[in-house]
DNA sequence: TCAAAAGTGTTCACGATACACCCATGG
DNA sequence: CCATGGGTGTATCGTGAACACTTTTGA
């Protein structure tokens, strides 16, 4: 413990030991054109028939954050993803038989990520909206993270993260309208998108049913938040 | 632990002990014209002339959210005040001599609160934009709480959390100017509130330095928060 | 030549912004 | 009666939203 000590604090609560720590990651993909999450299956003398959020060591000598990184790209064989701080749920109502704190961090996995290895074939992926039953409170996890996906994907580039590294604008606004669950205009979709200079043209086409595709590519450089309509002037 | 064991990871990195974990709260209140945080001093052996954000128990019978509010109001004496998570920090460089996981909240207390307890006579409130020399990453911790502060201003009600029940439109006004760094235009910020609907107009007036100014007060049923501007139509 | 998807501009409405003067009170 | 802060309306501009047809390819 650094510095002074801890507050006092006059609720009359049970002490005892510390709670315990664990690291989860709630990861999304695109796969059949359906937004897919990575479960686990819980063990089943605790829950019977559920999954749970894949669950990560906590190592002292390691930020949760480079863990969680480290791990998810081992596990998807990815050299890159998305992740970010989801939140840390605590309390005493989360687990039949002990107090645990769960950190839980938020990725998005590339659409042409590899198979999972079969090693770790007891994780599978799941349809993120109607998924299977879930240990503990990880149905309110996951229906979280779907809101803080839907929600970024209003105000930043995340959708990008989903895709392989050159799409077409059709595929991109369909991954939008997937997550989002709503259909899009598509010259206001391609308009803003490209002013916007968030992604970039390349010499590439994909030929399809109809007539070929330009294929776009990412500028990781762009700026790609967008300020909030501002309340007050 | 619950269900399946953790999922092995190659890195090779030290493990050992969990980490400790440790609660801290990030305060905000308006004084004396200016935006202040709560400080308390941190042990002169490990952080001389240091401040640090106060330090609440870990309780395994609480959950951390119900630890900080019960907490926060014992120590500033207030009734109500706003509160959500900020962000965990962890690492193995965070403190000289263990590993150690802060979940961090965010609070703000409104204006009215009375003045600390003298049993807590080593808390200060120290200006938050020029603080005093700040132990560990508090600095950092201290800019996000700040740079949260801001940003939620922008879109959601929060600004009234910091006033007290009843306020002019001007004070809501310097209050938000104040945080915001900026001066805003008196007719616009009025009609932008008021066309909100999210405060209310109360029978009292307040008597200053020239025309009396009418009471407003905040409509806690009023829905605070305003959509961004979508990237995407 | 037909089906299927790609690609492309304009109009309209609303909300954001800028801006200057009169009003009520206390000293 | 004057100094001080409280209170009010309009004109303009930019951005978001709605909307339909032509183009290119493969079968």
């Amino acid at each position: 413990m650094s510095g002074i000590s801890n507050l006092s604090c006059n609720n009359e609560v049970e002490r005892g030991p510390q709670p315990h720590i664990e690291l989860r990651v709630v990861v999304f993909t695109l796969h059949q054109d359906h937004l897919q999450t990575l479960l686990s299956p819980s063990d089943p003398a605790i829950f019977p028939n559920c999954w749970e959020f894949p669950n990560f060591p906590v190592l002292p000598g390691q930020a949760l954050e480079q863990t969680a990184e480290s791990c998810l790209k081992e596990l998807l064989n990815v050299p890159e993803l998305y992740l970010e701080q989801l939140f840390t749920y605590s309390g005493p109502k989360r687990h039949p038989t002990q107090s645990l704190i769960s950190v839980v961090y938020f990725a998005l996995s590339p659409l042409d990520s590899h198979p999972l290895e079969e090693r770790k074939a007891s994780l599978l992926w799941q349809p993120a909206n109607t998924p299977p039953p879930l240990a503990m409170d990880h149905d309110e996890i996951l229906s979280y993270a779907l809101r803080r996906l839907r929600y970024k994907l209003e105000y930043s580039a995340v959708g990008f993260e989903l895709l392989p590294e050159t799409f077409t604008l059709s595929e991109l606004q369909k991954t939008y309208e997937m997550i989002l669950g709503e259909t899009l205009d598509k010259r206001n979709f391609r308009r803003r998108i490209l002013q916007g200079g968030i992604i970039e043209p390349t010499e590439d086409y994909r030929s399809g049913e109809g007539r070929p595709a330009r294929l776009y590519r990412y500028r990781p450089d762009a700026v790609a938040e967008v300020k909030a309509r501002r309340l007050f002037p």
